[in-house]
DNA sequence: CATGAATGAGCATTCATTCAT
DNA sequence: AATGAATGAATGCTCATTCAT
């Protein structure tokens, strides 16, 4: 592991590998609560999940908690946020170039599956959509940091795809949220549906954007 | 209905003016407290919300909802269930006759927006939406009644749609959620985002069907 | 007893005696919630204090408590107000008639020692005494319906008496509280010192009022 | 002291200017820590103070309080115990001389003002009040160390007083307590009502002695 | 039938105390 | 010695559910 080099070769005072320097313990908890605290909001929602279980699944005790976060509503809160900010970094860093705006698009599906769909991010994303109406300092921060920025970013594409002649007409400019709510219903439906019909999201989003720029000829 | 017509002329026997029978004042009430609990399990979720504050929305003692229902999921599940009943019924009803299949789905945008987006049904569609996952049965039942007939509806639609010549291909064929997709996230936009920027469901969806079926001339 | 006197004869429909009004069983409750909180209060200190053991020592439910109670402060502040109340409007109601100063305060004294000091009201004032400055509201509000009214009273005694002659200068008109000093002390060593050395209020008190008027001949 | 004249002319073990030698910092810091419970026991009571807020009022670890006193209420019997001492042992050097009683008396008051009304020790006074009750053993400590020698003290200085001619009758004899309950009350009175009506101890004190002693005639 | 007082299991949070560093 | 992160027992309070009236 690349982080274990700065470890002092010799030392190592009492149990075994007990060389973690404390500020590094102390970080590795606060994951482990962020993660175990994932996992059971993801199960249960807010209200139904109990502090114990996630000081239970992130193997630490439940004062620990509190020398982390505030209280039950700032450990979600703070989850979701952390766990949101590379999203919202990744979505502006669109550096178009030259390329077609529908490779841009195709990118930003890959992107989305690969390190949303595909991870932990999902269920962040769902528990915002699930919980993000009682708690509204929650859903202002989403909007203003996420859902208006991509509304922004998608808009000057699909403003770009229509000066390119990619698009025929700019319809997609007043709704943007017609281009991820494929995306959208896909985390949806992952919580509810999939034991009975898993979804393939990549197929989803593509056929998708078959509708919007036409069918590709070759696939 | 049939008992209305027993409505026994004379009697009187409790207080002022008990002229509704029984039966009749049993189902008024429940129907107070189906409407009372759809607003508070919309606003507070099912887990923060108060059997309490459910009686007293609906005016009614707390024992009284015992009455009715078996505890506060069944109140949530039959709620759920007894104001998505007509939503699949209407769904089948579907009397194709010649009309072009994208008169059918505007029909059905409106219908939506009409019976679901602008009357309480929405919240109780958010409810699934938001709770499903925590409600197995719900969840099933949800999908064997409402999502497995909707999308076999919206395949043959579809399929009715190409070969009719309306669409180019059967890539929809696939993905039949696609089709609902702007109205899912409209419900969710709604209740999370709408004091930012609200939504315009019907023109929403009307692009979207620009989207699928090719922008129309005339409208 | 006198308050099972407007019993209806007859109905008696379930358990042993159960013909209790609702109301007079919720007062019982609430009385002997006050008394319990009261011992218990007594015996650890406010914050020592399980509404735990107040519940069970009151022997109601825990929740029961909270029925009667906004929350544990609450419960305190309104057991030393409706202790304490009945006190304040005895002290005002001095009729002095003609009567010697001396005899009137014997009165008081008296009205003390039987109505305060050898009753649970003794815990009630070592309360106040004790937690009242953790209590800011608790302490102004003693403060403006006992301590000041008290010391009016004693005051107007006290140049009664000075204008009877029955005492020599007027130095006790600015120090009203050193005719009451030996009961509070008496209140706080019983608290603390009683099994080392109990106290004798009464004797205390008229030993305390030699002092100030001057030994009684007789006697 | 002893311990001062090891200082090391030398050393300087760690940060800047650590002239103290250990045993001087250990010293130090216990008295910041009795000083700390002292402010904090004060202020919150015995149960409400948290062991934090002394170490922090400290400035010590949290820990370290532990190395100084075995737990939360060896700290409260050890701070008391600790700020009486002086107390105790003044009472009983009364070397009486053949001054007046009365002028002995009036010695002890201002001592009383100056060594404990009008420092910290009035805190201390007033925890013994209103926590004693909840710690037997020091309710003990403090009735067989201050309160029965202070008695006997009176005692004695009363049946001078008496042998004298300065006083007419040996009540007091019976009654010590009636000498320092105005002390007791203005004690208590400090933490109570001090913000509605301040109490002047000394003025209060004296007109006390003058009840006891007759109105002194010059003044 | 309808009520709402009563209950007690359940949970978030605090804080004295320990112990690895 | 000194520290403060970690712990988990303890506690105030809530709320679904019951049942006597």
């Amino acid at each position: 592991m690349a982080d274990a080099q700065k470890k002092p070769a010799i030392s190592m005072p009492s149990e075994l590998a007990q060389a973690q320097p404390r500020a590094r313990k102390s970080a590795a908890r606060r994951e482990a609560i962020l993660a175990a605290a994932l996992d059971e909001f993801s199960a249960q929602g807010f209200a139904a999940t109990r502090m114990d279980d996630v000081a239970r699944r992130a193997g630490v005790g439940k004062g620990t908690i509190y020398l982390h976060f505030q209280d039950k509503e700032a450990l979600f809160q703070d989850l979701v946020r952390t766990m949101l900010v590379p999203l919202v970094a990744g979505l502006e860093m669109a550096r178009p170039g030259d390329r077609p705006v529908r490779e841009l698009i195709e990118s930003f599906i890959e992107l989305f599956v690969r390190e949303v769909y595909n991870t932990r991010r999902r269920n962040v994303l769902r528990l915002v959509l699930t919980e993000g109406q009682r708690f509204p300092t929650l859903a202002e921060f989403y909007y203003r940091e996420v859902v208006e920025r991509a509304m922004a970013a998608m808009r000057a594409l699909i403003q770009r795809a229509v000066a390119r002649g990619e698009l025929k007409d700019d319809t997609l400019v007043k709704f943007p949220q017609l281009i991820v709510a494929p995306g959208i219903v896909a985390v949806m439906w992952s919580g509810l549906f999939d034991r009975f019909a898993p979804i393939d999201v990549t197929a989803l989003m593509h056929a998708h954007l078959d509708l919007i720029f036409g069918k590709e000829r070759a696939s």
